[in-house]
DNA sequence: TCTACTAAAGGTCATGTTGACTTTAACCGG
DNA sequence: CCGGTTAAAGTCAACATGACCTTTAGTAGA
C-alpha cells in the first residue's frame, strides 16, 4: 500500500532543518549572511545559516529562533517567508535531511556578533557567492538562486523592497533596492511617479535629508501596504 | 571525509510525506480531489491525497509517483509544482509529521479509478470543500486554501490557464477558466484580445469546433510560453 | 427559405499607465 | 555669483485596458 496511513512513525530515519536566506543591502549590493561551517560535513565551508527544527516547534518558529540566534535580530520585525523545501535523498552524507528554506529582508543589517553558531558568519555580496569559483555546502547554491528569483519577483508585486531601507528613507533609497536587486537602470522620475502615486507604499514624513550634493531629498516611511497593484514590473 | 556520522543528528520520530492538491475543472466549478480516509486518524474523513515520502525518493519524485497511484496519470504531462510545507507540531495526532503540499492542475480528468488507495476518491468542487460545514482532514483546510490563491496567482502571471484546457480548446474554454477561478465575470472581447496578442499563449490549429448554438469557435493549442507578460490581472 | 437566436470574432473609443525625455527646484563648493 | 549635482515635477507619444458596438457564421424553428 502506498499511503500508509497507519504505519508507525518514522518510515525510516528523517531529520528536518531550517535554512535562512538572508538578505540585505550593503554597499550597492544585494549581499547574504554566509557562515563558516565548523563542523562535518563541509567542513570550512560556506553555508547558509540554519538548523535543525525542534522538537513541539513549528517551522516558522523554528525559522525566526535561528534569525534571531545567527544575527540577534527579532524576525518579528523583519520580512520572514517560506521559500520552499529541498529533499534530494543525497543532499546531505550524513543521512536524510529535508531543509526547508526561508527568505529573509532586512536594511543594512550589523555585522552578526560573535558567539554561538555565528562566529563564523558574514556578509557576501550576491553575486560573490553564486559565482562559479566559490564553493557552498550542500545545495546552498540551488536554494540561494531560488532565493534571488524570489525575491526579484517579491519586488515586482509587493511592497518588500521597503523591508530592505531604514526608515526613514528617501525616494531614491528605495529606488536603489530595485536597482541593485533587479541589476538594472531605472528611471528616476518614473520611479518616484509609481511609488508616490501607488497608496499605501510609501508616505512623506515631512522631513527632509541634506545631501551631500544636490537638492535634499523628502523622506518617508513605509505606508503599511503588502501588494503593489498594480505592479511595477521589470521591463520584458 | 570518512567522518560522515560525526555529528549526531538530534532525531526524535520525524516522518515527511507528500500531500497533494490536485486541481480541474468539472462543471464549470473548481473542484479538487479528495479521498476518504480508510484509516485512523481521522477515518471516513475527507482528505488531500498524499504518502510518506520513501527512502532514496526525491520531493518531486514523491509528489510524481502519488499523482500517478492516485488518479492513474502521468504528473509529466501535467503541471506540478510545489506549493510549500507544514509542519505544525500537533497537526498530526500520530507524532512529528511534516508534509510537503504540492499543486497539481490538469484538464478536466477522469473519475480516478478504484483500485489501491484511491477506492474512495472523488472529485469535490472547492466551494464545497471549503464550506465551514465540511470537515478537512488535518490541516488540510489551510493547504487547500493557501493552493487556491497560489492558483489564482499563476493565472495572472503564467499560462498555466491552458493547462486545465484538453487540446484542442477555444479561447471561450481558455476564459472560462478564468472566470472559474477567480469567480468573476470576463469580457469575451478583450479577453480574446489579450489571449491572442500575447506571444506563445495559445496558437490557432486552423480548426473549428462546431458549436450548440452560435459561430462555431476556433480552436487553439497551447503555445509554449510559460509566463503572460504583461500579466492578465485581477481587476483591483 | 426565411427569420430569430446565439455565440464568436472583430472594431471603436475614451481612459489610464508607462517609458523617454525635458524643465524647474534646492542645495553645495568655490 | 556660478557651475555642478541631485530631487522633483512636467510633457508627450506609445501602449494596454475596459466598456461597448458591429459583423460573422452557425443552429433551430416556423
Amino acid at each position: 500500500m502506498n499511503r500508509s496511513v497507519e504505519a508507525p512513525l518514522p518510515r525510516f530515519p528523517v531529520s528536518v532543518t531550517v535554512d535562512i536566506v538572508i538578505f540585505t543591502i550593503r554597499d550597492d549590493e544585494l549581499s547574504v549572511l554566509l557562515i563558516e561551517r565548523g563542523k562535518e560535513p563541509h567542513l570550512g565551508r560556506s553555508a547558509l545559516p540554519g538548523g535543525y527544527v525542534r522538537p513541539g516547534e513549528d517551522l516558522d518558529g523554528a525559522a525566526l529562533r535561528e534569525l534571531v540566534e545567527e544575527t540577534g535580530l527579532d524576525g518579528r520585525s523583519l520580512h520572514l517567508e517560506q521559500l520552499r523545501s529541498y529533499g534530494a535523498p543525497d543532499r546531505d552524507p550524513r543521512g536524510r535531511v529535508i531543509t526547508v528554506a526561508y527568505l529573509a529582508l532586512g536594511p543594512d543589517l550589523p555585522t552578526p556578533t560573535a558567539g554561538t553558531d555565528a562566529a563564523g558568519a558574514a556578509w557576501t555580496p550576491v553575486g560573490k557567492a553564486l559565482d562559479p569559483g566559490f564553493t557552498l555546502s550542500f545545495d546552498h547554491r540551488a536554494i540561494l538562486t531560488d532565493a534571488v528569483e524570489r525575491a526579484r519577483a517579491q519586488l515586482e508585486y509587493t511592497t518588500v523592497a521597503a523591508g530592505f531601507c531604514r526608515e526613514p528613507f528617501t525616494i531614491s533609497d528605495l529606488r536603489r533596492v530595485y536597482e541593485v536587486i533587479w541589476g538594472v537602470a531605472l528611471d528616476p522620475s518614473n520611479f518616484r511617479r509609481k511609488v508616490t502615486k501607488t497608496a499605501g507604499f510609501v508616505e512623506p514624513t515631512g522631513e527632509r535629508r541634506a545631501a551631500e550634493a544636490g537638492r535634499p531629498a523628502a523622506l518617508y516611511r513605509f505606508g503599511g501596504a503588502r501588494v503593489l497593484y498594480p505592479p511595477l514590473l521589470r521591463t520584458g
